[in-house]
DNA sequence: TATATAGTAAAACGATCGTTACAAAACCAG
DNA sequence: CTGGTTTTGTAACGATCGTTTTACTATATA
């Protein structure tokens, strides 16, 4: 054995991930990763290998601390429609929250993704993973409030194809949020809140 | 007088504006656009002033040429829901017909603004522009949709929230179709379906 | 304490970037 | 044909990029 580390492995990697998140994967230069982090070039070589080895210990710790928090409840949370509510209730009192020199603007993969996802395929599959990942968890947390508001009026003719174009809307409407936080931060909100008011149409009730 | 030039302006503009919608605004070098241009640094510098300039002149043809005649048929297409119809059906089949290696995969402005417009005012307007532009387009044909079949059933409570609603849920659809069209083409053309068949759920008719 | 191992610091690397300078070539007006 | 203006070709510029190298320091083990 030898020296310990003297830094926080997670504390540098969610610094860089900020980083990321705020500024791209590109103009995210070394020398702002070394302040970013505190660390030397030589450390984070060390560690991380490269700038792109860094970035994608950025990713997944924020698919594991942001993303996948956010999403638990949509999974394991009640059986009725306020889980959604919760969902999209939260991501935009979280967008309304941050400043407007927040670091944490928008989502890390779309802000990155989009540029990176282009000719880059290991980025193509990180940010198709997360799609699927949100339409999953949606779709889990939209049977279970079909679950306990059975359908309202007729039996539906095609529930399943219902159920395909109500995930699909709302992963649009999440993710043209992440698009926009950016460039209008209150549109975005309008557009969460739109993705509520989708919820309580489709599940009337004494929820809210 | 001296010399005239003896390249096409807007064959240039167009050709450097398939560049930057391919690889984006920061990984298309002058060494690209060189190559794809035909011209030298010295004809694109004299003709555009600097690699931004060049930018700006393709977003302002890419509007021009793309996005417009695109909305074209929103405010001044039929009075019911087949403009809406024909605008999400052509964008579809223009997605789907594009071969995975085209150039033109997506939306321009996603594709460079999500880069861009975290840090640059200037880029910030032009996307919001578009999507002011974009939403108003929607709205018109949607209240000229809502005239020609008025309520279906009892009148609504508030006609105005119930449009805003739409015009984002349709906007959202667009928006996030064209953000993962390169990631996952074939999803993209699903979310354009379902703004289809939403349209199709708030005026049923004859149309289709 | 000796030694091997691992972390840190500093500097320089080669490559590429957007931009500019300079001069030759091409053309219109007189 | 000539003067003046504009376009184009070539080359170099300075800056910045991510990466590598080299040397040095610190610490756990034996």
């Amino acid at each position: 054995m030898g020296r310990l580390q003297t830094f926080d492995h997670g504390v540098v990697v969610q610094a860089a991930r900020d980083l990321f998140w705020n500024k791209g994967y590109d103009a995210a230069s070394l020398a702002d990763l070394e302040a970013a982090t505190g660390l030397g070039r030589s450390s984070l070589y060390h560690a991380f290998g490269s700038k792109r080895g860094l970035f994608d210990a950025a990713v997944t710790d924020y698919l594991e601390t942001i993303i996948r928090p956010r999403l638990s409840g949509l999974r394991s949370g009640a059986t009725d429609a306020s889980a959604l509510l919760d969902y999209f209730g939260s991501l935009a009192r979280a967008t309304a929250a941050q400043a407007s020199d927040s670091v944490q603007i928008g989502c890390l993969l779309v802000n990155c993704a989009a540029g990176l996802a282009a000719h880059d395929d290991p980025s193509r599959a990180v940010v198709e993973g997360y799609r699927i990942e949100l339409s999953a968890a949606l779709r889990h947390a939209l049977v279970s409030a079909s679950v306990a508001a059975p359908a309202a009026a007729a039996a539906p003719i095609d529930a399943n194809a219902v159920l395909d174009e109500r995930v699909r809307t709302l992963a649009s409407l999440s993710m043209s949020a992440m698009l926009i936080a950016r460039v209008n931060r209150t549109e975005a909100i309008a557009l969460l809140n739109t993705a509520s008011n989708q919820v309580r149409v489709w599940f009337p009730g004494p929820t809210h």
